[in-house]
DNA sequence: CCAAAAGTGTTATGCTTACACCCATGC
DNA sequence: GCATGGGTGTAAGCATAACACTTTTGG
């Protein structure tokens, strides 16, 4: 257990997803400084000594997208040390799915040192600082081992939803596409779902049944 | 992105995992100094500027083991402020599995703060020191999960080895038992094991056939 | 009445489970 | 020759995959 003279800094980096127009994209902050100036990166900050790295975590998302109760999930830590160059920088990475609807971005181009801030496809990136690439990669597949063994989708859906919503998000996810019948069949033998007794706005076609995500499902 | 005067440390802590007498077990050190005196800790240490994170648990594990090559895998970090008295250590958690026969333990007492170092069985663990209770959980559970979705097991075993000896194994660690039939259909199936021409010496009835492991199987 | 999305059931296929007896060897 | 662990196949149940038509609504 030996000590060395120079630090370690550590940050969480967050990969914030959404899905947008039929695809699942991500949050990307474009730098204003070297290093990596202009290219764009993740959200992501350094760590206070009196939180934990759940509430880091949190907090960031706060303070850049105004959002609480966001789903949140450790992936991985990354402590290359070439990945930041000339210091030492650990960084524990998360992944974020939020609705971005109804959301307002806070970044302050100023303080945060960047020019600019936008959502990417998933598919379709810029080039990336650091080993953003990596994170992304490591997160994007996280999110679909997540989607087929646990019921992550909602995250991204508002509370009340049509079975067709569910299934792009599933499709667009996963980035295949599912059969109507048994994508139904499966997701509701799961009892996860609770029939609500409304139905969607039918936006110019025949309505379709409305559904709640089923809180007790906190298993395995 | 506000910095703070006061610093982070980061260390790697590694949960090593072996099957001794039908047990799965993991390797503790009983601290000799404050904080947790005389408490069980899991090996760990901090980790180097130059080195991955990685590459610290490599270390470590050479360090302590004089083992190479040995089965490593990154699982959680854990950096809640009140983890450990008195400073702030963010510690990234690894399981390691080796073959606990050919193992000759190095931990220098002196240096290394400890008064003994032995297994324990995962089912029956001493109080622990800081959070290494929920770190070792964390890697239980990983473990069989990782044993269902991948070919961990062979990690355990020696190079050649009996379909029972890996089926035990595989009881062992889901803490069950499984059918011998439907076992060995399963991970034949699997074409991950490679029949050799080699019976074990008989520990005294009939010789069972040998199995090595097939390493092309680097998917998913 | 037409276009568009919602909704629904059956069959075939493959995987998982349950289950019991004979075989080769050492002593 | 007997005790011990090695080795093997089949049938039933269950989940997944493939597949096409009718219904409801808005315009």
């Amino acid at each position: 257990m030996q000590r060395e003279t120079k630090t370690h800094e550590i940050t969480v980096d967050v990969v914030i997803f959404t899905i947008q127009k039929g695809t699942l994209k991500v949050l990307l902050v474009q730098r204003s400084k070297e290093p990596f100036v202009n290219k764009w990166a993740i959200p992501g900050g350094f760590v206070r000594l009196s939180e934990n790295l759940d509430e880091a975590a949190k907090r960031l998302l706060y303070e850049k997208s105004n959002l609480k109760d966001v789903y949140l999930e450790q992936i991985y830590t990354f402590g290359d040390p070439l990945r930041y160059p000339n210091s030492r920088v650990i960084t524990v990475a998360y992944f974020a799915l939020i609705r971005s609807e109804n959301l307002v971005l806070k970044f302050d181009k100023s303080t945060d040192n960047i020019k600019d801030v936008s959502w990417h496809s998933v598919y379709n990136l810029p080039p990336l600082a650091f080993d953003h690439k990596t994170i992304v990669e490591y997160a994007s597949k996280r999110l679909r081992d997540d989607l087929e063994h646990h019921a992550t989708a909602f995250q991204l859906l508002p509370p009340k939803f049509t079975l067709t919503d569910l299934q792009q998000t599933y499709e667009i996810i996963l980035n295949t596409t599912l059969d109507k019948r048994n994508f139904r069949k499966k997701i509701l033998s799961l009892n996860i779902l609770t029939e609500l007794d409304e139905y969607s706005k039918s936006r110019s076609k025949r309505p379709a049944k409305l559904y709640s995500f089923n809180e007790k499902s906190l298993e395995e």
